[in-house]
DNA sequence: TCAAATTTAGAAAAAAAATCTACAAAATAA
DNA sequence: TTATTTTGTAGATTTTTTTTCTAAATTTGA
């Protein structure tokens, strides 16, 4: 992974759609090169995986709610089960397991605030062991990025 | 958008690398009927962009933060102010205004700890009108999806 | 119902990806 | 140092995919 890797890389988690061609001219190297430098990465795991991103505004799913969770016990039983079950909601982008006050936190995104009520009322307080929940609303979306630099 | 559309999109948002020969397989649709669907999309702008997303335990950035950040006041002055800032900060992935007990919920991916202290000790915490933040750990991500079910 | 607009299909052309061969540079071993 | 292997790169060729084009089918609105 040398400095032309964590450009190259730079370059696709922006924009997946540029052609070797363009990486090309823009990293100063062959089609060919650009080309088997790809192809590692993804092939080593570092590239994951290529998926189009949706803007938010044009679809119905706007209400972003932190939905800040604790367990009413941490067994490793309690713990796997409600991991295992969370994953499963459609409406759950993102969930982490953290340290502090609460266990986790939840990032979950609706059509709206009733929509969420119906979301908490029938999916996530019906799993089990759960303890408490806090939510909080987002006002707006300041700054929302999947690209990570190296 | 219909259903074939929402399809599409799920298509789409779970791998962007698919080409319209294997989509129009999947939705028994021809290969043109499934090109200009995408390009019509694509146009509109509810296909924001596509991207690649890294394994972040392929690279050194697993060390994920949540910081709960007040601001001093919230004045249209120093809400703009930090807003335009902190989209800077490249450690930052997410940042939201939300209602609650704090002002902004962030989400920050650094090397390790030590990179964490320099960042909210050289960057954060050095831009005005912040009047406090709170920092949650990750400890695990149990779910973490780019993909909007619609 | 009829006309207009949109969507679709299939074929053809253009572009890009993938493969192949060969050469050059770098790393390793004798 | 020199030979040998490995790795990375370039250019040409083949294969695949995308894009365009034409025409037919379907949907939409008056």
């Amino acid at each position: 992974m040398d400095t032309t890797d964590k450009k190259l890389l730079g370059l696709l988690q922006t924009n997946a759609s540029l052609t070797t061609k363009a990486l090309s001219l823009k990293l100063n190297l062959s089609v060919t090169a650009v080309y088997e430098r790809i192809k590692k990465l993804e092939r080593e795991g570092t590239i994951e995986k290529y998926v189009a991103l949706l803007n938010r505004s044009k679809i119905e799913m706007g209400f972003v709610v932190f939905c800040h969770l604790k367990l009413v016990q941490h067994t490793k039983e309690f713990v796997t089960k409600f991991e295992n079950e969370v994953v499963k909601l459609k409406e759950v982008l993102e969930c982490y397991h953290v340290s502090g006050d609460y266990d986790y936190i939840l990032k979950i995104a609706v059509k709206d605030m009733e929509a969420y009520r119906e979301f908490l009322v029938t999916k996530l307080t019906t799993l089990d062991h759960i303890g408490s929940t806090h939510s909080t609303f987002m006002i707006s979306e300041v700054k929302y990025t999947t690209k990570i630099e190296l």
